[in-house]
DNA sequence: CATATATGTCAATAACACTGACATATAATT
DNA sequence: AATTATATGTCAGTGTTATTGACATATATG
């Protein structure tokens, strides 16, 4: 903890630390601050946080199966099948059989589903778009990057590194 | 998906467009990721989710009164209440009367609260560390440009425009 | 035919958030 | 000194999102 009164490389650390605690700081902020939002709207129609992540999700991967959907979201069937059903009695999305394997239920967005998706990503969008447009393409290089190489790897691959 | 075949201005929007969507994606990924170690580990406690970001908070910024707490967590104080009186309870997080303010309780973390910091943490700060040395200098810089953008000024400032 | 996968559902439970109402201590203002 | 505002805490009730466990059906695969 005490830092040498020297200018060797050791004295780098705790800036380095502060660095990292920062980012996950304003990680959270970021997050925090990027549903926000949505979250308003979604009460509105009844619905949570979890609606919007399927719709999110339908709406990017039309034809996506349940088994997908569980993996990306990381909840348990119980857990998406009341949003689900939810979702698809109110007519936001719709299931169809899948042709390859029968078993599958392929989830799309219906047009309903789709001006909800638009309306809750609105501001997302936008938010996306300023910061875009203001930190110039080599930030956003650098902010894909940064933030593709936090995703753990798929589970197969070893759950997290 | 069908890029024109021209260099008109025109064919960047759909590109622009996803480019978005998968920001907008990744950031979930990266979000999702980073929580799910502190997750685990605070089952262990008998904690939440919750309980981390307090931790968090008042580690990094020792004497944080409640109000200030409330202010960045952006929730109830009847929610943060009964988070922070386990944490009190446990013998994580001290309270000490403010000295200019009596009213003001400010937040310690405890010799305890310190350690559970770091446990919690570890996988982030590592995750961060890899992430950041992976990706380099100009990249982290990146990273942090845009998503400091992304962040809503204060609420006093307009409240997220 | 046995087994595995994809999906769905019922029941009970917990964490974390909410709103509303009310109380106390202290500070700031008039 | 009295009023008003702020900082904090607490009680009660509610809702969303998640959990685990158990069980059921349809279909695919061996």
């Amino acid at each position: 903890m005490d830092t040498p009164l020297t200018d060797q490389p050791d004295d780098v650390a705790p800036d380095a630390e502060e660095e990292l605690r920062a980012g996950m700081e304003h990680l959270f902020f970021a997050y925090r601050d990027f549903i926000a939002q949505p979250d308003r709207i979604l009460t509105e129609y009844g619905f949570g946080r979890a609606h919007h992540r399927v719709i999110f999700f339908v709406g990017r991967y039309p034809g996506m199966a349940v088994r997908q959907l569980l993996d990306i979201l990381q909840i348990t069937k119980q857990s998406l099948s009341r949003v689900l059903r939810q979702l698809i009695r109110e007519g936001y999305v719709e299931q169809r059989q899948g042709e390859t394997d029968r078993r599958q239920r392929r989830l799309y967005l219906t047009r309903q589903g789709i001006e909800l998706e638009r309306r809750l990503s609105e501001d997302q969008r936008q938010r996306f778009a300023r910061a875009y447009g203001a930190a110039g393409p080599d930030a956003v290089h650098g902010f894909r990057t940064v933030l593709d190489l936090m995703i753990s790897g798929p589970p197969k691959g070893g759950g997290g590194g």
